[in-house]
DNA sequence: TTCAAAAACTGACCACGGTCATAATCTGTC
DNA sequence: GACAGATTATGACCGTGGTCAGTTTTTGAA
């Protein structure tokens, strides 16, 4: 069994990719040229260079455009934010570390960014699956923190780690929210908001 | 200066707080008879007997309408939360009291409140701001149970009240937002996801 | 190469949410 | 009661998101 790769592929596949991508580079444009709104999915289309019925055979609705421009966005902060980290230092640094890099982010074009989010709960379609995926294994990992914190002997271990990584993720995005509709500067939320928050959670992390 | 109660008003007030609740009572039998989105604003006005422009004058858009029927079931369902709550019970105990209370008013009508609760971040026009000043006072009225079980000793004073109530208040958003999209049962929801977030915060809470 | 079945694409079409110029109604004043 | 000004109500109208019957492209088998 060879590995798969781009060039190797059918036609149809390597269509397939290919419209996908123009169609998010086609959405992402637009979209910070002009907001979420103010686009219409006839401007993506065209944009795109494909039949506006075309656009929702990629994504389901308006919404899920979103989630199909802001999954790699996502997935590389994320990544970014977890091969930085500091290894050895306390676990509100590691978690202020990962969730500013998240944030920045964010701050590049916080119109957008506010449509996406504020689209998140309920959103279905199949890019929303798939940045609900993202979320999962991203509680997971920070559940993965909690872990480690423990065997540093930081955390108690009466503590479950992938509870106490929902917790955080929680009063993450609280103050996600909070931050993209209350427009606060990006260091506010950072600092004034999601760090007290993560602060007095992790209070109780304590052995 | 006399108290103003409704038949003192003038006409034009009165007409105008008789359409608010056609328009509120027309809206909630529709969306919970044949649901939220398979509701068009024009049934709406039908059945409220007034015209669709009109609809728009009591409500910024079709999620706005949402706000208009859940402000009163919400705010009813938190008073009466705080009016039975036990006094001196554990703090984990009155907060379980109070989110059971509005866990039920929501699974009166499962998938009307799924799409209440998620068009509520980002939400413009006027019935969403009202609900966001319940939420606020909620928040406030949390943050006084904290204040209370310090005076009783059962929280350290080093947790600043507010604070801690908008943690609760993000855990408890986080819960809601996975029963109503997992669509888990009521007791599932409140057992096996709020009670554990909820405890593994106040655990950090203790003097 | 040929062909038929499957998959992907298309754009005319439609129902809906939301607007706005106009009409109707109310209010206080004389 | 009569009026002017202010507020509220109206529904024809418009642009949008989303659909779907019909068309084109790809595939693998013969």
């Amino acid at each position: 069994m060879t590995k798969v790769t781009k060039d190797e592929l059918g036609k149809r596949e390597r269509n397939k990719l290919d419209k996908r991508e123009r169609i998010r580079d086609a959405a992402w444009s637009l979209f910070t040229r002009q907001g979420f709104e103010a686009t219409t999915t006839k401007q993506v289309a065209q944009e795109a260079g494909v039949a506006k019925g075309t656009l929702f055979l990629y994504a389901k609705d308006k919404p899920d455009l979103l989630f199909l421009v802001f999954h790699d966005r996502l997935a590389t902060a994320v990544d970014e934010g977890f091969a930085s980290m500091p290894g050895r230092a306390p676990l509100i640094d590691q978690l202020m570390h990962l969730f500013r890099r998240i944030f920045e982010m964010y701050a590049e074009h916080p119109e957008v960014a506010s449509a996406f989010v504020s689209a998140l709960p309920g959103a279905e379609g199949p890019n929303a699956m798939a940045v609900h995926g993202l979320t999962l294994a991203f509680v997971t990992r920070v559940g993965g923190l909690i872990t480690e914190a423990q065997q540093r002997g930081d955390v108690s271990d009466e503590v479950p780690p992938q509870l106490a990584g929902a917790n955080i993720f929680a009063l993450y995005f609280g103050a996600l929210l909070g931050w993209l509709n209350g427009m606060a500067s990006l260091e506010v939320a950072l600092e004034n908001m999601l760090r007290p928050s993560l602060e007095l959670q992790i209070r109780g992390f304590r052995p």
